[in-house]
DNA sequence: GTTAGCAGTCTTAGGGGGAGAGTGCTAAGA
DNA sequence: TCTTAGCACTCTCCCCCTAAGACTGCTAAC
């Protein structure tokens, strides 16, 4: 049983991943010998698809049964694939003019984002928000709500928005208030959270009120990894036939609500470009060792980025999901740039 | 089989619909006989139970089963329920605690509303943004992102914040930009969408820009439903038995992603008051028609409100339901009445 | 190294039967 | 007229069994 991964045995783990993903159901050696031409016999498969077990492709639900792939044989498919893989162009324009019919707007893009690829891979997706690198003081605003609570709204670099409600011991008027935001917005523009924090002023008390929330929320929005992320499709993920038995179908929607095992995805942070793949048990969180995730980063590198996925069964189309989030990350990076062109 | 509903009949359905809801199980003459101190036999249960099939109370999964409730049974039961369904008040007190560990935001409550909702229920839970009867314009701000394009940001009443890109077609700069607010913020503060259409001013390009944009995102909220609402607790509402079958399971999720079926719930809008319920097939969408909605609006009479629900299975623990939506409805008010108390 | 043939293994679907749960009915009692 | 006891009857659920079918594993020949 020698002679290693011969091309024909590649060939043969590259059929039965295919049919698998395509199909669900176990791959027989004479279903490949009737719908491809490998000029050999199924019981020369057979013994392909031998080797393959030993070797950890693939693996059968039961003895005598077809093949099904092992992570390990996703994982030689995907690096099989890493060429060519593009939508085709016309897709790739068809996508790019849904983002102009919807209104300019972060929000909008990123949820517009995630249900167009969830659509596309029948699969869940998930957009997180561009996050800067360190994130810098645009502008602030502060609206009386009555005499004692003010609405602070924070301007952040690449457009952010935050906004809080301050109450204050004394009351305060619209004209005070519009003169203390007039004030630090000369002092505090373009500055980042510690800067501000280093800024030497003769505070007065709500002075020093308004300067300690925004240091929080900047310092807050520094520190945090992620927002609530967008996550569409989770309905197409769970018609996945992977899914039939009810309890594995909860299983997954407590993980997709809970969201914690999002951060793994962060520690490859600045390091890698393009799409990445992990399948099944590469994933260090024990809960989505039978997922796979195909993701990318977006954005503008160095400046700005966020990340969106791709999550399903390991059964998943993976030459689909790739092409389609290296469309969709380019076209949320263009986006991106785009509003942060000046920062 | 004349007599009508008698109190005794009526128990029995009672006892039907409580047990019904609160193991999912056919109820049994015998099980009742044994369960509750009713002084007949199972005989005369049964002869009962007959009346209610007949008077479409009740029905059997088939020929010598148990009786589950119909939505008629369901109905009576809500109606036999109407008074003293409050939670205990240390439960009250507890909500509201929970409230106060949160951020001073409005998203924040109503997410942690519909969180809470469905964890006191074991359903889902629907929480939309409050909405103003007609919003007023309190305050824009413009902040330069590069020369030909502009962030504005919209405060309204009751603390509503809007953003929008806006591009102009000869470059611009912020101090420009801070000009043209300040002067609309003196001119607009206060008004409604249709005053400031109606309002005249000279208009360079940009002002008309701007205020075409302010219109336009006024008159748009005035006239949504509601925004995306919060939903939360889907999950625990799918792992009801009544959803083993995935189809049915998917089906709701469907429904759940669609959100389409709400826009009726506000129908009812300023009409009613305190805690409605719609049991099945009361319901006007096809869809819904084998789940149960409990809701109640929520805010400020006549000046600001939003819905909250929970949404389940007919077999639903209404009493609970009913005493958890009325409490949520009450904090919520609450606070929304704080922040909007001087607009 | 490849192939044909065949035995062997395992799943899946369908039928049958028995246990159990619960009612419907009938006739007697209050 | 309402209530009750007793019993036959119905229907589900579960388990077991069998037969069919799908594939492979093995062996021996090419």
């Amino acid at each position: 049983m020698a002679r290693g991964l011969t091309p024909r045995r590649e060939s043969v783990l590259r059929i039965i991943v295919g049919e698998y993903i395509a199909t669900a159901v176990p791959v027989a050696s004479e279903a490949i010998f009737r719908n491809y031409q490998l000029r050999v016999s199924p019981a020369t498969i057979r013994n392909d698809m031998v080797y393959l077990e030993e070797e950890g492709y693939i693996t059968r639900p039961y003895t005598s049964a077809g093949s099904i792939p092992l992570d390990k044989g996703y994982r030689h498919y995907v690096e099989s694939l890493t060429e060519d893989v593009e939508l085709p162009s016309d897709e790739q324009y068809r996508i790019r003019s849904l983002f102009r019919e919807v209104e300019e707007e972060l929000e909008r893009w990123l949820k517009l984002a995630a249900g167009i690829m969830a659509r596309l891979v029948t699969n869940a997706a998930l957009v997180t928000f561009p996050k800067a690198s360190q994130c810098r003081f645009r502008h602030l605003e502060l609206v009386a709500v009555h005499e004692f609570l003010a609405l602070l709204v924070l301007v952040l670099s690449e457009t952010m928005l935050k906004r809080q409600l301050l109450s204050f011991v004394e009351p305060v008027t619209q004209e005070q208030l519009t003169g203390l935001a007039n004030k630090l917005n000369t002092i505090y523009s373009g500055l980042t959270s510690s800067e501000i924090s280093a800024s030497i002023l003769e505070f007065s008390g709500e002075e020093q009120r308004v300067r300690g929330a925004v240091v929080d929320i900047m310092d807050a929005e520094d520190e945090m990894e992620y927002d609530e992320p967008y996550l569409e499709g989770l309905r197409l993920m769970l018609g996945q036939p992977e899914f039939v038995q009810k309890d594995r179908m909860l299983d997954v929607m407590e993980l997709m609500e809970a969201k914690d095992w999002l951060s793994p995805m962060f520690s490859r942070r600045e390091s890698d470009e393009g799409v990445q793949v992990v399948i099944g048990e590469e994933n260090r969180d024990e809960a989505l060792r039978d997922l796979s995730l195909v993701f990318s980063r977006y954005g503008v590198p160095h400046r700005v980025g966020g990340t969106i996925a791709v999550i399903g069964p390991t059964r998943m189309d993976y030459r689909r999901a790739i092409s389609t989030v290296g469309c969709v990350s380019e076209v949320l990076s263009d986006l991106v740039a785009g509003v942060c062109r000046s920062d």
